[in-house]
RNA sequence: GGGCCAAUAGCUCAGUUGGUUAGAGCGCAGUCCUGAUAAGACUGAGGUCCCUGGUUCGAGUCCAGGUUGGCCCA
């Protein structure tokens, strides 16, 4: 019936044969197709995964909760969709091919030709969506490969124009100036999205000192703090806090102004003169330190208020560049400052910087330097170490740079936006409080870049008017199209082909061509729920699977990233949400807690894990953890849950395949009512039936956490209870009914619980696990011409309530927690539990307890190796108790009279004061007062028991040994030596054989009283005390004072 | 400065609506078992549940304040 199980199974080979069978059989496309007549759905939108490189372990975690949540709803008969996306357009791949290609800057690229270099950049994305693709079905990603998404298709950039159309209607589009972020590499800026934890470095700055002299006071100068010397070509303010107290400070001719608090940078001897709040500098008025540069011509420098300066380092005085720097140019725009802004897009000088101008950023320090000291107002140079923005693709050092650059305006549909991330549901909870957060604080989208491989942003604006249109369609481009279309046509709507195509000016009638900007590449990823299901053509997908009931990405960085630019896309376009739940979780790092780099080797390639842990693992480790919390992920954690989790469940399952194989049992054989089977079975129904109700419950809820941990005690209970308990109801000889009433019906009723128990965790985890499941499934489902073709296209479980027996549970724990405890009172007194005792005194904590023990006893007598149970109230029964006095308190306390004390303790009942003691009361003894602390009360074993007790449970084992006790412990011991003699003699489970034993009168004893249970125990037939035949397989045996020889003959 | 999250055994972490004397794995000490299972089982030691205050019959859990760490925003 069923095929024998490698109880040693090599997990990722299994997963590999499997991958092969599920192919040759096309199971995923069956899976897919399940439900496709259902009038049940669960709409899945996928986050679309980077590909620029191969996945990592990190992206098998969300796509291990993807798969996850998709086959649980497929199994419980739910139509989805199963598409998976590429995200491919952008400036995070043009950076991995300029890498490939050796480039510097973007004048290579240009020389390259940007066509050649385009298309270079859409291979790279197709060569890794292909190698993604393979990696995921290793991950038993079920996913419908051959119809993934990609936000570089013409659909999702087409409809991207669509949505920047009703932008430009709804008056949200505008071209504006700011001062950001720029990496002078790239020669882009990068947006607020992009400035994440890790564009941070630790950087070495210098720490410049530079005097700012006051017009019309001879010598008196304000004194500044930079980090950034270049950004001083562009001062034109001074920055003080007006509340703050601010002191006049003479060094030699020179007097200084600054904080009063950060006199401690002045370097030498000072006097401090006169001490002033902020306000009181306001207005004055000072030569700038480059004041003979041709663009600081005209520019009046002067002291402005500002609450933000800090006096935490620096001077309290705060320079001031609105072209240099970002809150800079916000303070800028607020007082009406001038604006200087000093860089082109490489970071070089632009003309009007004299010396400067040609040179990089990068290299004028020096320069500075030495004009600033020339010019007699450089103070002190110094090491500074700081958090400094970095780009995070290749790593150059950011400046802020004042751009031109096109905006989205959030304020008019800020409000909106909080509405409908209010309607959302976040797993985690906090998901939302952040996204609002984030709402409050964002400033308008900017959607522009200076690049070249991504979104041709359909902006035309005209060089005459000023005026600019959108094209919301390839239709109103060509409609609109004057020039270049053949040259575009049959082209995807990039760089450089769309570029060809004019449009004549709709007010001035100038010839237009589309500006050079290219797309935010969120906004690529925030249209995936619009594209995807046809929104633009009012498809009938886009009516039934809009909204996505479910989306599921990484948290950190998403609020302002796909959750941000779809829940901005859903409100321009719908004003309603793209998704309706959003399951998110932390990030990864490794087992040792850090963060894993390819350049520091700390990272764990995929397929390496794949190959040694194997997936199911892998998937496991995943959905035990916390999807909230980092999870720091590696080989240990793998190895720890395969030998936790998995392979108990596989024991379970190689176990009854053993036995069922030997009794041939077989699933179609009616058993007998769960009410009326063992207590033993209805406890694991009855726990297995709680289990898939909390399962289902955790997984609806996107707990899989809660489901895993709730499966994984379930697997202890079921192999280290009931099956141990059960091991005698499967050995034991009889036959099984297999039609008749005749058979052994508790047999039979112990393979139908198992069986059943196997066969639902089958289903039940094959969401989680799909390799082991799946094996176990063929080979007891499938193999007996029951269930579906694969454990994936079978339903859910259902949990069946009525078995559901919650005292049955109690009384089970009970018998657990008393047993362990009876156990660890044999293990004091070195009684193994081999050897029969007369009686275990049980204490239960309350009367309830007490009522429970009854139905519990059975199972403790067994487990405990004893005769019988008594139960009794209190721990004086079984214990003695010592009293002593506390020598380091009392000593000093009564001095000579101590030794009164220490008789009338002797002299007490222990037993009482004990009990004073325990409950923190004071105790009088001849006359003196004793403090509960002044008593030291131990308590000893009394004669004859082995005691342990927990939490309020006493369990005592009488630890005498009677001859007969002793007689029947030995006969167990002759059947233990003999059962193993039998797998030394590697005899099969079921042969029978013939016993020889020669020894003392002892063993002569044994035998001759417990013949028959021997002879039972060990299949033997006849026990023979006479000399063995050459042939048997013998031993010398020696135990309990018993020496003897045994031999074993196996019958034909 | 504002927001979010976390803090439980040496380490990594569970701990459901507040409910009796708080758990697991690893590590440590000891023992056993081995006719499913050494990729095992059992037993033991190990705790100021970050601190202070409050609510409550009862707080690891709820509230307030604080400390430390992480993240986000400014």
């Amino acid at each position: 019936m069923f095929e024998a199980v490698n109880s040693r199974q090599d997990f990722p080979k299994l997963e590999e044969d499997m991958l092969s069978w599920w192919n040759e059989n096309d199971i995923p496309r069956k899976y897919r197709e399940r439900n496709e007549n259902s009038d049940k759905r669960w709409s899945f939108i996928d986050g679309p995964i980077t590909a620029n490189n191969p996945m990592g372990v990190h992206h098998a975690w969300g796509r291990s909760y993807k798969d996850l949540f998709l086959r649980f709803r497929n199994m419980q008969g739910y139509k989805q969709r199963f598409q998976n996306g590429f995200d491919g357009q952008g400036l995070w791949i043009e950076v991995e091919v300029e890498k490939e290609l050796g480039f510097k800057s973007k004048l290579d690229i240009e020389a390259y030709g940007v066509g050649n270099f385009v298309e270079l950049c859409k291979q790279r994305v197709d060569r890794f969506a292909d190698i993604i693709s393979e990696q995921s079905k290793r991950l038993a990603m079920w996913m419908d490969w051959d119809d993934s998404y990609h936000t570089k298709s013409d659909e999702n950039n087409y409809t991207i124009w669509h949505f920047l159309k009703v932008c430009l209607e709804k008056g949200l589009l505008y071209e504006g100036t700011d001062v950001m972020p720029w990496c002078p590499r790239c020669s882009s800026g990068l947006s607020e999205h992009e400035i994440v934890t890790e564009g941070y470095r630790e950087i070495v700055h210098p720490g410049l000192f530079v005097k700012f002299p006051i017009l019309d006071r001879a010598n008196e100068s304000l004194l500044i703090w930079t980090t950034t010397p270049w950004t001083l070509t562009s001062n034109v303010a001074a920055s003080v806090h007006p509340e703050l107290m601010y002191v006049k400070v003479r060094q030699g001719d020179d007097k200084i102004y600054l904080a009063k608090s950060l006199v401690s940078v002045l370097q030498g001897e000072h006097e401090i003169l006169e001490e002033m709040t902020g306000d009181a500098l306001v207005g004055l008025r000072y030569s700038g330190p480059f004041d003979e540069l041709e663009a600081q011509q005209g520019v009046e420098h002067r002291v402005i208020p500002w609450k933000e300066v800090a006096e935490n380092e620096g001077t309290g005085i705060v320079h001031t560049a609105p072209g240099a720097g970002k809150e800079d140019f916000a303070l800028g725009k607020e007082m009406d400052l001038a604006v200087i802004a000093p860089l082109d897009q490489f970071g070089v000088f632009i003309d009007g910087f004299g010396p400067l101008t040609g040179k990089s950023v990068f290299d004028v320090n020096e320069e500075i330097y030495d004009s600033l000291k020339s010019k007699g107002v450089f103070y002190n140079l110094e090491r500074y170490t700081h958090r400094y923005p970095v780009c995070w693709r290749c790593g150059t050092e950011l400046v802020f740079r004042l751009v031109d650059e096109w905006f989205i305006s959030m304020d008019p549909i800020r409000e909106s936006l909080k509405k409908i991330t209010e309607s959302i549901r976040w797993v985690p909870e906090f998901g939302m409080r952040r996204e609002l957060d984030w709402l409050d604080n964002m400033d308008d989208w900017m959607i522009s870049k200076k690049r070249y491989y991504g979104l041709a942003l359909p902006i035309f604006k005209c060089e005459d008017c000023g005026h600019f249109d959108v094209m919301g369609s390839e239709d109103e481009l060509h409609e609109r199209a004057v020039e270049g279309w053949d040259e575009f046509e049959g082209h995807s709507p990039h760089r450089p082909w769309v570029d060809a195509v004019k449009i004549t000016c709709s007010e001035c009638g100038s010839k237009v061509s589309r500006i050079l900007e290219v797309g935010n590449p969120w906004l690529d990823a925030g249209i995936v729920p619009f594209s995807t299901l046809g929104y633009r053509h009012g498809s009938d997908a886009w009516k039934e699977w809009f909204p996505a009931d479910w989306i599921s990405e990484s948290f950190p960085g998403q609020f302002r990233n796909w959750f941000y630019s779809m829940l901005t896309m859903g409100a321009v376009l719908e004003e309603t949400a793209s998704f309706q739940s959003v399951f998110s979780y932390a990030l990864m790092r490794n087992e040792k807690g850090e963060e894993m780099h390819k350049s520091a080797g700390t990272a764990i390639w995929f397929e390496d894990a794949a190959e040694k842990m194997g997936v199911d693992s892998m998937r496991w480790v995943f959905a035990r953890h916390d999807p909230a919390a980092n999870i720091n992920f590696g080989y240990g954690s793998a190895d720890e849950v395969r030998r936790q989790f998995i392979i108990p469940l596989w024991n379970v399952y190689s176990f009854f395949v053993t036995y069922a194989e030997i009794d041939q049992f077989d699933p179609k054989t009616p058993a007998s009512p769960v009410a009326e089977r063992a207590e033993l079975d209805r406890w694991i129904l009855s726990e297995l039936n709680q289990l898939v109700a909390e399962t289902t419950q955790a997984l609806e809820d996107f707990e899989p956490q809660t489901a895993a941990r709730r499966s994984e005690a379930f697997v202890q209970s079921l192999s280290n209870w009931y099956v141990r308990r059960s091991r005698r109801r499967f050995w034991k000889s009889g036959l099984l009914n297999q039609g008749e009433n005749s058979g052994d019906q508790d047999k039979l009723a112990a393979y139908a619980t198992l069986y059943e128990v196997l066969v639902t965790l089958s289903k039940l985890l094959a969401p989680i696990i799909p390799f082991a499941t799946e094996a176990i499934y063929q080979n007891l489902v499938v193999r007996a011409g029951l269930g579906q073709e694969s454990v994936h296209l079978d339903d859910y479980p259902v949990a069946d309530e009525s078995v559901i027996d919650s005292r049955l549970t109690d009384v089970s724990r009970l018998a657990m927690r008393l047993s362990s405890m009876g156990r660890a009172a044999r293990s004091k007194a070195s009684i193994k539990v081999r050897q029969p005792l007369a009686t275990a005194m049980i204490k239960t904590r309350t009367a309830e307890e007490r009522s429970l023990l009854e139905q519990a006893e059975p199972q403790i007598i067994d487990e405990l190796n004893v005769r019988d149970i008594v139960a009794f109230d209190a721990d004086n029964e079984v214990v003695d108790y010592k009293l002593q006095a506390n020598m380091p308190i009392l000593g000093p306390k009564y001095g000579m009279e101590l030794h009164y004390i220490i008789e009338a303790l002797a002299a007490a009942d222990a037993q009482e004061v004990a009990a004073k003691v325990d409950a923190g009361e004071s105790v009088e003894l001849s006359g003196y007062e004793l403090e509960p602390e002044e008593i030291l009360v131990s308590s000893d074993d009394r004669e004859g028991f082995a005691v342990s007790s927990d939490a309020g449970y006493t369990v005592a084992i009488a630890t005498e040994v009677t001859p007969e006790l002793r007689l029947e412990g030995q006969a167990r011991e002759l059947v233990h030596r003999i059962q193993n003699m039998r797998r030394a003699a590697d005899f099969d489970i079921a042969d029978r054989i013939i016993t020889y034993y020669q020894g003392d009168e002892n063993l002569s004893e044994v035998v001759r009283v417990h013949s028959d249970y021997i002879r039972q125990e060990t299949l033997s037939d006849e026990l023979l005390e006479a000399p063995a035949p050459s042939d048997a397989h013998s031993e010398d045996q020696n135990f309990d004072g018993i020496k003897a020889t045994v031999a074993l003959v196996r019958k034909a």
